[in-house]
DNA sequence: AAGACATATGATATAATTATCATATGAATA
DNA sequence: TATTCATATGATAATTATATCATATGTCTT
């Protein structure tokens, strides 16, 4: 993969490739799709429920007991997850079980902890 | 890739397996490593800044006639990135040209990118 | 050394997220 | 059908992030 000095500069001053970067990036609606997937990750209780959902089905009362938080807390992250798309779940008996809808975002949470596991 | 029905369930009623969660959760710096790299993705100009960063190296006044925003918004977006260890820049002359220190980064980057054409 | 220029920083206003409490809904059971 | 239990929702407080303006810093040029 090229390192920095390999890349082309692109400055507005000496030589710019504005028009070329402004064709590839993507519109406003494909940046809010991309984006709201990061940021349904970049909360620490988010992705602990979504690390978990990759190996299991979850109900909401597991998750209060796993996480230790209040339970309308651990409904509303899993709302805000629901939104984005991210997960569903099936009803059992009273409980709601939770699963992780979108492989694309497993893919994603791999990569990242392969990279900390990396470090340790 | 298994699908949701192929999944176990845990559940605190029926068959617990917290303990097993438990393990396999990253711990909370791990978690905060994880996540802050998400959120320094979930905003779409530093994702704009960094998709251009991916093909070229960039100065902040370039940077700033691209994505149309005044140059202090720019530079602490930049500020942003690179507290998260994302970014890095060379001076040159009086300029700052920017680039991704993190190849990981990049990855998921193009992960995402993927999903996203796939949609069109 | 003075001025111009590129970038960075500080202060702060605005907006969005996260966390909490109280309560509602809706299904199972007595 | 009244009660209990699991989960969801609404209101709102607390925290954090984003955006903007004014200005500082540091370097190049004259």
């Amino acid at each position: 993969m090229k390192n920095s000095q390999e890349l082309i500069r692109s400055c507005c001053e000496d030589i710019s490739y504005i028009h070329d970067i402004e064709e590839f990036l993507p519109n406003e609606n494909e940046l809010i799709d991309l984006t709201s997937i990061f940021k349904a990750l970049s909360d620490p209780i988010r992705v602990k429920i979504l690390i978990a959902l990759t190996k299991y089905e979850i109900c909401v009362g597991e998750m209060v007991n796993l996480l230790k938080l209040p339970q309308s807390h651990v409904s509303h992250q899993l709302r805000v997850l629901k939104k984005y798309g991210i997960v569903d779940f099936t009803k059992d008996k009273k409980m709601s079980f939770y699963h992780i809808k979108n492989d694309y975002v497993k893919q994603l949470l791999e990569i990242a902890l392969k990279d900390i596991n990396k470090k340790k």
